[in-house]
DNA sequence: TATATTCTTGAACAATCATTCAAGATTTGA
DNA sequence: TCAAATCTTGAATGATTGTTCAAGAATATA
C-alpha cells in the first residue's frame, strides 16, 4: 500500500555510476546526480542513503555489470591464450573518449581507496575478481599445454592485472593508439 | 622597499605539493593548505595565485624534485639494464605508506587530466620525461650489446612507463610486497 | 469514499568552499 | 622621523556543498 516508485532503481543507479565514472567521487555534486538521475534529492536519499552509500553501490554495480562483462572474454572455451590477447586488444581498440574515462575501479583506487576503508573493500573485491579471471584462464592454458607447467601463473595473473591498470592510466594521458598497441605487444610477449 | 617575505617560497610550495600528493586536488581545501603551508590565505593568493595555479606549480615542482630524482637511477653509468632492475626494485621496496600515496603525476592523470587541459599539459611533460629516461637507458643498453639491436626500444620504453603506472595503482590497493615482487619479476623478464 | 501509507518534490538548512580585502606590521628611502 | 611600499593577517564574502523535511501527489485497503 502507498504510492509506487516512479523510477527504476537499477536504471537510476546505473546513471549515478556513469556520473561517478566520468567525474570521480569528489567532483560529482548532488546537483550533478539530481540532473543525471532525473530524481530529486529526497528520492535519492530515500532510496540509496547518502552520497557515500550511493557511491559504494555504484562501485558494486560497476563490478557486476561493467567489469564482469569485460573479463567474460577470458572465460571463453577454446584457446585461453587467445582470450588474453583479445582482452588486451579490446583495451587498445576503445575509442578515445572511452580511454579518457578509464575504469571506475582504477579511478577509485587512486582517488579514494587509501583514505576510505569501505570504498577500499568494495574495490578490492573487484580487483580480486579480475586477477582470478586471469588466473583461471592461465590455469586452463597450462592444462591445455599452451604454456609451460613451470610457469608461475599466480605471478602472471597479478602481472596481467597490474598491466591492465597501467594501460588504463596510460590511456587517460595523451597516449596514442600506436603507443597503446606497442605496449600491449610487449605485455603479451611474456606469454611466448 | 617594503616588507620582506617571512616564508620561503620553495618550502611552502613543497608543503602544498605534499598535501595535494596525499589528498588529491579536489579533496584538498584551502584550510588544509593554510594549515600545512603555515601562511594565511592572503599570502597564498598573493604568492601563487588561486588554488588551481598553486596546483599546477605543485605538479611542476614534483616533476623537478621527486620524479627527476626517481628516474636518476636510470642514468647511472655502467650497466643500463641493471639500472632498470634497480628502478623497479625501488618501487617494490617502498614502505606501505609510501605505496599508498602513490605518485602525484599518476594520481593527477586519473583525477584531473581528462577534464583539465592545463593540468594535462603539465602532467604529460613529466610523463614524457619518464619515458625518455627509459628510452635513453635502453639505447645505451643496445649500444653496449646488453639487448639485441633488433629490439623495439621505443615500444619497450612506453611499456616500462606503463608498467610503472600499473605498479603505482597496484601498490595503492591491498597488494602485498610479495605480489609486487612477482609482478616486477615478470615485467623484467621482457629484458631477457 | 475515507483513511492510512508511501513516494515525490524542491525549498530551506547549516557547513564548507575558494576568494577577497581592509587594517596592521614591517621595511626602505628620503 | 616620516612617508611610501610591500607583506601578513584573518574576518567577511558569496557560492556551493551535502542533507533534511514539510507539503503535496499517488496508491491500497477498508
Amino acid at each position: 500500500m502507498g504510492r509506487h516508485f516512479e523510477f527504476n532503481r537499477d536504471e537510476t543507479l546505473s546513471k549515478a555510476m556513469s556520473v561517478f565514472w566520468q567525474k570521480g567521487y569528489k567532483a560529482t555534486s548532488m546537483k550533478d546526480l539530481v540532473d543525471e538521475m532525473g530524481i530529486q534529492p529526497g528520492s535519492i536519499y530515500n532510496t540509496f542513503g547518502d552520497k557515500h552509500s550511493l557511491f559504494i553501490e555504484s562501485i558494486k554495480h560497476y563490478g557486476e555489470v561493467v567489469t564482469s562483462n569485460t573479463i567474460k572474454i577470458l572465460n571463453v572455451e577454446g584457446r585461453p591464450l587467445e582470450n588474453i590477447r583479445k582482452f588486451f586488444q579490446e583495451m587498445v581498440d576503445r575509442p578515445s573518449d572511452r580511454q579518457c574515462i578509464g575504469c571506475l575501479v582504477v579511478n577509485t583506487v587512486v582517488e579514494l581507496a587509501p583514505h576510505d576503508e569501505q570504498v577500499a573493500e568494495a574495490v578490492n573485491t573487484i580487483l580480486k575478481n579480475i586477477e582470478k579471471a586471469f588466473y583461471n584462464c592461465l590455469l586452463k592454458a597450462q592444462e591445455l599445454g599452451e604454456i609451460s607447467a613451470e610457469s608461475n601463473i599466480k605471478a602472471l595473473a597479478s602481472y596481467f592485472a597490474s598491466s591492465t591498470h597501467g594501460l588504463l592510466v596510460t590511456g587517460k594521458s595523451a597516449a596514442g593508439r600506436q603507443q597503446m598497441k606497442d605496449i600491449v605487444d610487449v605485455i603479451l610477449s611474456t606469454l611466448k
